[in-house]
DNA sequence: AATACAGGTAAACGAACGGTTACTTAGAGG
DNA sequence: CCTCTAAGTAACCGTTCGTTTACCTGTATT
């Protein structure tokens, strides 16, 4: 991809973010590279090329950073599919790399702000975010934690529940972050809470009927 | 208020959290009412006088829930300001009570996804979104929980990081309820996280160091 | 009966929208 | 040197935006 037409792809991509679809209007993201909107007809037949560039973007590097930090099971050849062998501190550095990732890369973190201002407007929309960003990561990680209690590293309790209970103030730190822009306090806070978790969930320091 | 009045102030809301601000139009807002946008400049001088019109509903609405269904501090005669033999039991049926307030009441919920899609756009939505949805309700029950350690009714652990735990499962699954509708479900996801909290915050039953 | 007015319509306003067109221009390749 | 093309501009298209205006029409008051 040419350099003017990404710059152009990361200009709508910003606007989005901030205003949504409908109000970014052409003008003002050709405004924002110092050139006229006639010109964005050359790299993009319409507005809603630009969209559609944008989202496959973010699905192909999505992908990329998936198979690069992904929780080990990817990495275990001798049965890929299976989740084997995952620690509690695999899952807490895989949580604190997601954060930064969703909050430092500029792409990643307008795609998110993007999500979040479309969900209501169309069904695809919706299942993009809950997927990307909401129940797809509670069932991702309800299937980790699914695994790791029946090894025994992991309390005995609802995969999901324990799922959703982990990922909700990654998912609540992601807001605050983006209002406040204190993402050192953020990333503390989530490590401290992913700490948390994994000691009161631990098997061998639990001995009563907690869960 | 008359009923023409206060029937815009919800159609427009009701579009305001589907569309967005900027996108809702004039034309829609009547439309849905079978009226013409001109006589809607009988009522209000402006689409802006709308959307203020629906934030200061929203504020007298708030104050008044909250008058009623809040935590026991503000029914003690005794000491109004301070929070005061507050249970796990009374946190647990106002968080509830909350939940029910943010997903089944139509005003309620449609200003909540109105200032979702609105809080990036300014200052002010970023900061009303924080203080009625996230960093507001976290602070808030900081202060509880505090009091409520400091008696001994809650394990000692910082109360801020408490209150994020808490209520992130609260915010998580508004939005999953936004999505999937199957409000059941969310609510009783949510009645199992605040009954595992407290049980697993209970100093009683906490015998190690595990805070 | 005459008057005032609240609440509606239809049409128009200038501005901005997404998109198109005709034209210019700088540079590459033969 | 000529030609082709990629990438830009300015102006325009039809539509829709928020807002204003002139007009109508029941209903209540005097």
């Amino acid at each position: 991809m040419s350099d003017t037409k990404e710059s152009i792809l990361l200009a709508a991509l910003k606007l989005f973010a901030r205003d949504g679809y409908e109000a970014a209007s052409m003008s003002s993201i050709a405004g924002g590279l110092g050139i006229t909107k006639g010109a964005l007809y050359k790299h993009y037949k319409s507005k809603r090329a630009i969209f559609d560039s944008i989202v496959a973007q973010m699905f192909r590097e999505d992908a990329e950073h998936s198979r690069e930090h992904a929780v080990p099971e990817h990495t275990y050849e001798q049965a890929p599919s299976e989740y084997r062998e995952i620690t509690a501190e695999n899952v807490r550095e895989f949580t604190a790399a997601q954060f930064i990732y969703w909050t430092e890369d500029e792409f990643a973190a307008d795609f998110r702000r993007m999500l979040t201002l479309e969900q209501y407007r169309s069904g695809e929309m919706a299942r993009l975010y809950g997927s990307c960003i909401a129940e797809g990561p509670v069932s991702y990680l309800a299937d980790i934690f699914r695994a790791m209690t029946e090894r025994g590293a992991l309390a005995a309790a609802d995969p999901v529940q324990l799922a959703m209970e982990y990922y909700a103030p990654f998912f609540l730190l992601l807001g605050i972050c983006d209002r406040t822009g204190d993402r050192e306090r953020c990333l503390a806070q989530l490590n401290e809470h992913t700490a948390r978790f994994f000691r009161m969930n631990n098997p061998e320091t639990i001995r009563g009927d907690l869960s």
